[in-house]
RNA sequence: GGAGGGGUUCCAGAGCGGUCAAAUGGGGCGGGCUGUAAACCCGUUGACUUCGGUCUUCGAAAGUUCGAAUCUUUCCCCCUCCA
């Protein structure tokens, strides 16, 4: 029997490997438990590769149980060398501070932190970590694991594999997360640690260092990777990542990715990135042919999560308005310019470079030549083009580069 | 510590004295087709420009030369093999 939690982790897809499925379920069934997920802080804001995380601890608190949210403000100073080809950037103190306060945001956003039951904790593995005294880790917790055993996991294994360096510094990152796992389950009693795919190695290190030291059974869980149909990684592309901090990345923009999910990846994503109950998702795509719709559907319900009912609502009128009918849409990024500015005529290269609409004037020129921007619809020809008064229409005036990025012009 | 190989534009990777802002592929961006999708096709991919050119780039610095990504010296970094 599984406890519910377990079964919808199933149904939505995000289960791929557990240490033990059956005593997992047993547990569960009968009480509450705390679970935890670590987060890196190598930036301000976690990025929709994080997403899936998120949604499995929002799933947790629909079942009852407490979610532990580990901030990594001490293993972020080392670097976790699963799944990265080579070191990354190593950050000051400082830098993960302001990270993990920005990070926070997010996770009291999505999820419910007026039920004192299920409401999230807030650790940082740095309280612990920072304290640690070498030799005596070496002899308490280093002492617990074999290199023998170490060079067997895939992080270091891939590594070492395509002779791709690896420091000391990285090599130990797995026996941190595992006396994090360690330390949660000591001080807050938790009993479950969740990662994605990639994390297994670390998990089960976690696992074992509990069960040597402290003679008591955890348990590991992890969801899949998760790929896109045409097969790039999830929520990085070239120009920005897909971030969840508003301040990063618009609610507008937000809605915009998800509205533009490949066909193929549609279903999947329902079920991973909405509460929408399985079956009906089942449902939905049996009776609703138009796979436009369901995007609209998936974009709707994933930025209610994230920025809230409003701030969707919001993105999908100024979606339609804009695609749709092919005019103005109130949540496009706005750009003002004074009236006297206008009646002397502004230069169209000039003006698109200072608002870092493009990064250079030579780039504006060529945007131009390629026929991709436009101002109020119409194809700028013209590279000596200037915005004139005659161009707004209400002070307002809408240029688009490409077809899917738009912008207000209006005079103050 | 010893011997060798290497660091080129977002990435991979050619170039090895002038014709090099640097082949080719990938990615990105724009256009076409469409459905704000995929696939496909075309264009574009250092900056500035009075569109004639000008300037900055091939790990860093110095040098040889009319002229250097290409040659020399020193330094920094990476990799392989041996100890």
């Amino acid at each position: 029997m599984k406890n519910n939690f377990l079964q919808e982790m199933e149904d939505r897809g995000y289960l791929n490997q557990c240490t033990n499925l059956d005593k997992l379920a047993e547990i569960i069934n009968k009480k509450s438990i705390s679970g935890y997920i670590g987060f890196d802080c190598t930036a301000s804001s976690l990025h929709v590769g994080s997403l899936l995380q998120i949604m499995i601890l929002k799933l947790m608190q629909k079942y009852g149980h407490k979610p532990i949210i580990l901030l990594g403000g001490g293993t972020t100073l080392i670097g976790d060398p699963s799944g990265k080809d080579s070191t990354r950037k190593i950050l000051n103190q400082n830098e993960i501070k302001k990270n993990i306060i920005s990070i926070t945001k997010v996770f009291k956003k999505v999820l419910d932190t007026k039920n004192k039951k299920t409401a999230p904790i807030f650790v940082n593995n740095a309280d612990w970590l920072n304290k640690l005294n070498y030799i005596q880790f070496l002899r308490d917790t280093g002492s617990h694991f074999t290199i023998n055993k170490m060079l067997t996991f895939d992080s270091v294994k891939l590594r070492l594999d395509r002779e791709q360096s690896l420091s000391y510094m990285e090599f130990n990152y797995m026996i941190l997360q595992a006396y994090d796992f360690y330390q949660l389950f000591e001080n807050n009693g938790c009993i479950l640690q969740i990662g994605g795919s990639d994390q297994w190695g670390n998990i089960i290190n976690g696992v074992d260092l509990i069960r040597r030291k402290s003679q008591k059974e955890t348990y590991g869980l992890t969801s899949p990777l998760i790929t896109l149909s045409s097969g790039a990684k999830m929520g990085k592309t070239e120009k920005g990542a897909i971030w969840l901090n508003a301040e990063l990345l618009s609610p507008y923009d937000y809605w915009q990715f998800w509205r533009n999910t490949d066909d193929r990846d549609v279903k999947r994503f329902l079920k991973f990135f909405t509460e929408i109950e399985v079956s009906k998702i089942e449902k939905i795509f049996k009776e609703e042919k138009n796979i436009n719709k369901l995007k609209i559907l998936l974009a709707n319900e994933a930025t209610k999560i994230l920025h809230g009912e409003i701030a969707s609502k919001k993105a999908e009128q100024t979606a339609k308005d804009t695609f749709v009918s092919g005019g103005l849409g109130s949540e496009l990024p706005e750009i003002k310019v004074k009236l006297d500015k206008i009646k002397s005529g502004v230069d169209i290269i000039e003006f698109v470079s200072e608002n870092k609409i493009l990064t250079s004037k030579n780039e504006v020129r060529r945007a131009i030549l390629n026929k991709g921007l436009k101002i109020n619809g119409n194809v700028i020809n013209d590279v000596k083009m200037r915005l004139k008064l005659e161009d707004f229409k209400d002070k307002t005036l809408k240029l688009s580069y490409g077809k899917k990025k738009h912008f207000l012009i209006k005079i103050i």
